[in-house]
DNA sequence: ATCACTTACGGGTGACGTAAAAATC
DNA sequence: GATTTTTACGTCACCCGTAAGTGAT
């Protein structure tokens, strides 16, 4: 059998040329390539080389042996790559939202569910979140609505209720509850991953001004945007803001875990545990 | 990198289930696939496997890793499989004829000046010659007639005489000429692979009967063909028969060596000594 | 007890490095 | 003199085999 590094020498000398290039592009001493290639026509019992004096070039056939040589190197670079690839995708569950907020709730459960696997989290839209799911690229996805369909394991999670984030001294700090309508017009910060939520926002008050900032910080005197979940889990987001919940009916939503039905048996003890 | 023999036991694993067996299809002992097996983890950072006491099984990863395994191994055999092959085809000639007389003539000189390479002759058809010469089947053919086009290389060779073989009783021992007409209807030996000229005697002599043999021999009484060619080259033939040269034009033929014009460099020593 | 796998240890093949020689530029 | 290839020789890695141990059937 030809052995692996044959095929890396010629290789590199089918690439450089000279065995002297061959043998410093392999980090190997130049006398290990000029015996690999007589042992490469030793195995194949074939002439793979013109040789002058000082000097080694292949032949047709060595040619030949060096496309050869460069496809079945670069289909075991694919081996290693594909089968890490899927190993890893083994044990990865990338779970895609509409928004963040449940991705903040459920990723501490979903760690400690399933132990030994790698969580990737990433917000996107319900077109994107749905084709994800079926081609794989997310193994669960969470959507704003329920999805009924026997493909689907489709199971209610949690609600989320916007609020409106402002300033001890803004105008509405003292309201109970506040409308989209009330806001309309005004500026605000908004957090660049918000989903969906960014699309209500933007229907529900379309004079409003939104300035995008990629972190989640109150950095700004503006009016912004929280939850009762945000609140939940970042407790310092209350610091010196006032959190005034919408009554829009639009503002509070149910979130819905949604699996491929085929890969239930695997996130069962996630489904299991919220 | 992963070595071949990693490949080779990872297959035969697969092929076979156990270690014990996969060792024994490779005349090697069970430890030593063991150790293999682990380092095929080790070098892809994966588990390929799930490991009981005393059982050893592919999970899904290591299914995948051995079909891999399988086609790297398996495109191994064909590369050296093909450099042979193709390394061969480098150092053979392969004359096609449209009858055997020119080969006899030809092999001899053209061994002398393709010192080195292998030659091989064949009788064939025009259309498979024509053929042949196109996909490299014939580095060289011989035909009856010669072919004016600018992708060959086509140059008179020599011409060859149909006779008459009888034995020295048979009534037309005597003529000096003797034309196909005149032995229309008569039965007679004829060699197996004699190529057009069976065209030729069938057309002429439409109600002759012929009796195929496989070897070149005069082993009966009835009339048979012979050619200055094959009495040149096989004096025997001589023996206890009467050679008559037939008088039709369609007995005697000019014959054309015709070589793909890419190839000529290669040929030339031929051609030039002939 | 047999079978299957793993671990431990020793041996031999062979891949590599260093050194040196031959040949070319 | 610098570069390139080949040959010679010593070394070390590593692949394999043997032997022993564990666990399951």
């Amino acid at each position: 059998m030809i052995e692996i590094y044959l095929l890396e020498h010629l290789r590199a000398f089918y690439e450089c040329g000279t065995l002297s290039a061959a043998a410093e592009q392999l980090h190997i001493a130049q006398p290990s390539v000029s015996r690999s290639m007589q042992k490469l026509e030793d195995i194949l019992e074939v002439t793979l080389f013109e040789r002058q004096k000082n000097r080694i070039i292949l032949n047709e056939t060595g040619k030949l042996a060096a496309e050869y040589a460069k496809r079945i190197l670069d289909e075991e670079e694919e081996m290693k790559a594909h089968i890490k690839a899927y190993d890893r995708s083994l044990h990865t569950l990338t779970i895609g939202s509409c928004a963040p907020g449940p991705l903040m709730e459920l990723l501490p459960t979903a760690t400690a569910s399933l132990s030994g696997m790698t969580l990737s989290a990433a917000v996107d839209t319900e077109e994107k979140l749905l084709k994800g799911l079926w081609n794989s690229d997310y193994g669960m996805i969470v959507l704003a609505k329920p999805l009924p369909n026997e493909d689907f394991i489709c199971k209610e999670y949690r609600s989320e209720q916007l609020m409106l984030s402002v300033p001890p001294f803004h105008p509405a700090a003292s309201y109970k509850e506040i409308t989209f309508a009330d806001m309309d017009g005004q500026n605000f910060i908004m957090y660049a991953h918000v989903g969906f939520w960014e699309d209500v926002v933007r229907e529900k008050m379309p004079h409003g001004k939104f300035f995008k900032q990629e972190e989640l910080a109150n950095s700004s005197d503006l009016p912004s945007f929280s939850s009762d979940i945000t609140l939940r889990m970042i407790p310092s987001r209350r610091n010196n803001r006032i959190n005034i919940p919408f009554s829009d009916p639009e503002s509070r939503v149910t979130y819905y875990l949604i699996v491929l039905a085929k890969t239930e048996k695997l996130l069962r003890p996630l489904l299991r545990n919220l």
